[in-house]
DNA sequence: GACCAGGTCCTTG
DNA sequence: CAAGGACATGGT
């Protein structure tokens, strides 16, 4: 039991070797706090080239901040969001978030200051938040050391071997990770980059991702 | 036309 | 708890 976990930890320290080696520093999720965090709500089961869209489209209408969806009403915002699907919940969980921002926390300034922990706590209690999309808001809104396990990090470690459950893949990265933001940043977006051009299959058929050493 | 996309919640067995 | 469905548009 102790034997396999250490595997793991091995395993996923040569996985960010590997990605580091081969991807380098790329660019990754720009924007400040607010666009990354209705991003964050907007990229849930849909296409990057969607979200981004529909960022522009906010950011003609002057709506990309969470202070002035918190008040614009749900229509204006669900025709600027359409693009990216399911506009409907999309919009409600952009309301309950930008009610928790500026109301619950005193503004997007305000909840910066506040610790890890407690941030993320806040978020998981919004309807329509999962851990996915508050680690993203965590990592790449607030550039805190959360890293952000999606379908893509999922089959990465699958392909390399780890069969460790989702709820626990976020700590084992996060233990042979050096504490770094950065670290967090660009790991998952390695994993990201990897999956969608090399191990493009959802099902895992031997990418083989651990033979890649150097 | 079928299938999938950087999820999450709700309902059932 | 696991499995299945709903949410919806846009690209391949």
């Amino acid at each position: 039991m102790l034997a396999s976990s250490s595997g793991n930890d091995k395993k996923a320290a040569e996985i960010v070797r590997i990605l580091t080696t081969r991807f380098g520093d790329i660019p990754w999720w720009p924007g400040d706090p607010d666009e990354v965090m209705i991003g964050a709500i907007l990229t849930q089961q849909t296409r990057w080239e969607n979200v981004e869209r529909a960022l522009s489209f906010l950011k003609e209408e002057k709506l990309c901040s969470l202070a002035l969806l918190h008040k614009t009403d749900p229509e204006t915002i669900e025709v600027a969001i359409r693009c990216t699907g399911f506009y409907r919940v999309k919009t409600r969980r952009l309301k309950a978030l930008a009610a928790f921002v500026t109301e619950t926390c005193g503004g997007v300034e305000a909840i910066q200051t506040l610790p890890t922990a407690t941030i993320r706590k806040g978020l998981l209690a919004i309807n329509g938040i999962g851990e996915e999309t508050a680690d993203s808001i965590l990592c790449y809104a607030f550039g805190r050391e959360s890293f952000v396990i999606d379908a893509y990090t999922e089959r990465i470690a699958c392909c390399a071997g780890i069969t460790t459950p989702r709820p626990k893949l976020k700590a084992l990265f996060e233990r042979v990770f050096t504490k770094d933001p950065h670290v967090y940043h660009q790991t998952h977006a390695h994993m990201v980059e990897y999956a969608k051009h090399v191990c493009t299959k959802k099902r895992c058929e031997g990418c083989r991702i651990m033979a890649l050493n150097r």
